[in-house]
DNA sequence: ACAAAAGTGTTACACTTACACCCATGT
DNA sequence: ACATGGGTGTAAGTGTAACACTTTTGT
């Protein structure tokens, strides 16, 4: 089996770029940016950067991550490769895309809004540029799957957080109801929360408070290693 | 956010390989190939092509294994990209990987090995050239996943087979053993499996006749059409 | 005392697991 | 008749799903 390239083949470019999600304690919402400069001045786009010949592209995501929130430790994991021939109008551009989860603060939003970026919630995210939404569409059905296996609430939750917002964070990312007595035994029983002992009032009109729940890293790392095949809903 | 390109980043070059998976009825096997012309002259690899730029990846996969198993529409997943700087000597070269799954036949293994390409059992695959260790390892834990929720035995195994067979084929991929009463209720609650009324004998040395079972794919379309989120094991 | 959301148990049913012998057939 | 792998049932335990009322607190 021959593989010999010609310099003629060496003539794509590589992009990346990420869907970041985040909850805002009753939404999922996820980041859109808009473009620059012509082509498609003004046009919705999902956060991305060129990767240029001599970078590694994880890097190149980390650093845009960095760059829009401040951190790059996020949980980050790929998606496939988007390459169909001349999706873009100055050549061939191999799109890595990228989808990741962060925790949502107020300095977070703001810094977001001085870089042209805003949090949409996923249920309504505009028609946007490029192959963009075949991109967005792919992650939100690969963050459904991970949702039902690992315990996306670590990221995507406050540090404490109540009940109630972790049971409506799995309604709004699986798009169905839950009991919540049987929510709550499920979650309870994986051992993964731990009891605060801090309380708070849901809104105004709320007059009893919630209690305050945070999760147990250290089990979650024991259970992770011996495989990490927990089904939650 | 601005997103331009210099004609200097238009220097990195495509190519995809894909890891074929095969079930010889007793084993898990799966596709290798070995390298001709330097430089890595006879180093095994896993099968692959350059994407020429103006190529879309899916139809040069496609065309390979159409070149290899004389077929192009066996069940095909795009993995990762694999796109570390200077993974390949002749410069920047982003490898596409996918997925594939077959139907092993005598034929298919004959023409195979025209081409210089060989079945070996997934327990025994040898260290390969470039990153293809990495690729393989990777298409295997993908391909656990897919085992435990779809039914790959529809292409993995012959149109006609014993149950034990595709309890074997089950154990293979998931590397452990079923009691054969609980993994007959399960697989035919399912509903997806038709008796034919036809028999065969496993081996010479065996006296009674196994039945066998063909799918049933139309009952297989409608359950995946309402969300194909059947657990298996 | 009342309004509001937080929090709590039980029962029926389905699924999972563990386990050992008889059956059909060819030689 | 016997050797070989093919084929079968049951019972205990565990998990899931459906269901509505009491508790706590602030106003």
């Amino acid at each position: 089996m021959k593989i010999d390239f010609t310099p003629a083949d060496f003539n794509v470019a590589l992009a990346t770029s990420v869907v970041v999600y985040g909850f805002s304690g009753d939404e999922l919402l996820t980041l859109i940016a808009q473009k620059d400069g012509e082509p498609f001045h003004g046009a919705h786009i999902l956060p991305t950067a060129i990767i240029r010949p001599d970078q590694a592209p994880e890097n190149v995501v980390k650093s845009l991550l960095r760059d829009l929130t401040g951190r790059d430790d996020w949980p980050l994991e790929q998606l496939n490769s988007f390459a169909n021939p001349y999706r873009n109008p100055s050549g061939r551009v191999v799109n890595i895309a990228y989808y990741c989860l962060v925790r949502l603060s107020d300095d977070l939003k703001a810094s977001l809004e001085a870089r042209g970026c805003r949090w949409i919630p996923v249920t309504k995210v505009p028609s946007m540029a490029y192959d963009h939404d075949e991109v967005m569409a792919y992650a939100r059905e690969r963050f459904k799957r991970r949702v039902k296996r690992r315990p996306v609430g670590f990221t995507l939750l406050p540090r404490e957080f109540t009940l109630n917002e972790i049971q409506r964070l799995y309604e709004c990312a699986l798009g169905r109801k839950f009991d919540k007595r049987n929510f709550r035994r499920k979650v309870l029983k994986s051992q993964l929360l731990i009891e605060t002992g801090n309380t708070v009032r849901s809104s105004a009109k709320a007059k009893r408070p919630s209690r305050l729940y945070m999760f147990d890293e250290k089990k979650y790392q024991t259970l992770t290693l011996k495989g990490y095949d927990i089904v939650y809903f």
